[in-house]
DNA sequence: TTTCTTAGTTGACATAATCAACTCAAATAA
DNA sequence: TTATTTGAGTTGATTATGTCAACTAAGAAA
């Protein structure tokens, strides 16, 4: 009975995934998934370093360091050298990397809903809280 | 809030294909999890075909192929002509596959324990009912 | 028969992920 | 102080995954 539990998060995972990448595409964003969720968590977190990166989405270091270096390269985000440790380096979102968070955020919010339609509010709690216990779980 | 939602998903499928992938690696399996998906999709469907696969996996039909044509190659598979239709193959799993896919079950069955522990029978139920809602919502 | 659709294959490429080896800075141990 | 270890990031090499378009061949429909 369990089986299927793997399965219909791979299901899900990639509906999600392309539901996300089409509505980019027509918003005429062009990034791949993953600048799109390094441009989010550059964003949320003060300070924000590529090991805050690597640690919050659960990337490896190598993979982290040539996101950003496209990023860097769309001119979206900037480095700046960390005051207080000279091996790490700040990221900030550009001006134009902050405009482009803004569509992000309204594609995120768009294909979130279309996702959860039809489910109360409690559902999708339900949900998000179900997921965190699962992901402490594996960690 | 609902801008979380994407990001869970992305965190504890990332952490359950490691989990599988790790475990199917140290028991000596060193099948990528594309072909493990594919094995299970084969011994479930009834006089499985390649679009089968595609459809139940939402995989490319090319992709499809590739991962077919490697599972022939390693001797898990093999393709019988369709009796009633000579475009399509018939896939079944060789007695090798057969054996290797008990092994797979058991690493899976595993996974799923390791990521549902300290949940409800119930809690597990939900979770899979709202996930086949989204899936639903997004197609 | 011609046309259209279905099943699958192949090429080419883009994106994602992993691992090992490396540099350089900083912390710590000797 | 020098030596060693750890932390932050980069690069190379490779594997895995996903996408799109063009193609062959068999069946269905016109």
């Amino acid at each position: 009975m369990n089986t299927q539990l793997g399965e219909s998060l791979h299901q899900l995972m990639h509906s999600y995934r392309n539901q996300l990448r089409i509505a980019a595409l027509e918003a005429g964003i062009k990034l791949p998934i993953c600048q799109i969720r390094s441009l989010k968590c550059i964003n949320s977190i003060e300070h924000c370093n590529a090991s805050d990166i690597s640690n919050q989405l659960m990337l490896d270091k190598s993979q982290v360091a040539r996101v950003l270096k496209e990023l860097v390269n769309e001119g979206l985000i900037s480095k700046a050298p960390c005051p207080t440790n000279h091996r790490s380096q700040r990221l900030n979102l550009t001006s134009k990397g902050e405009k482009t968070l803004l569509d992000i955020r309204t594609l995120d919010q768009h294909a979130a809903q279309t996702m959860t339609q039809n489910m109360t509010e409690k559902q999708i709690n339900d949900f998000i809280a179900l997921t965190s216990i699962m992901l402490s779980n594996l960690r």
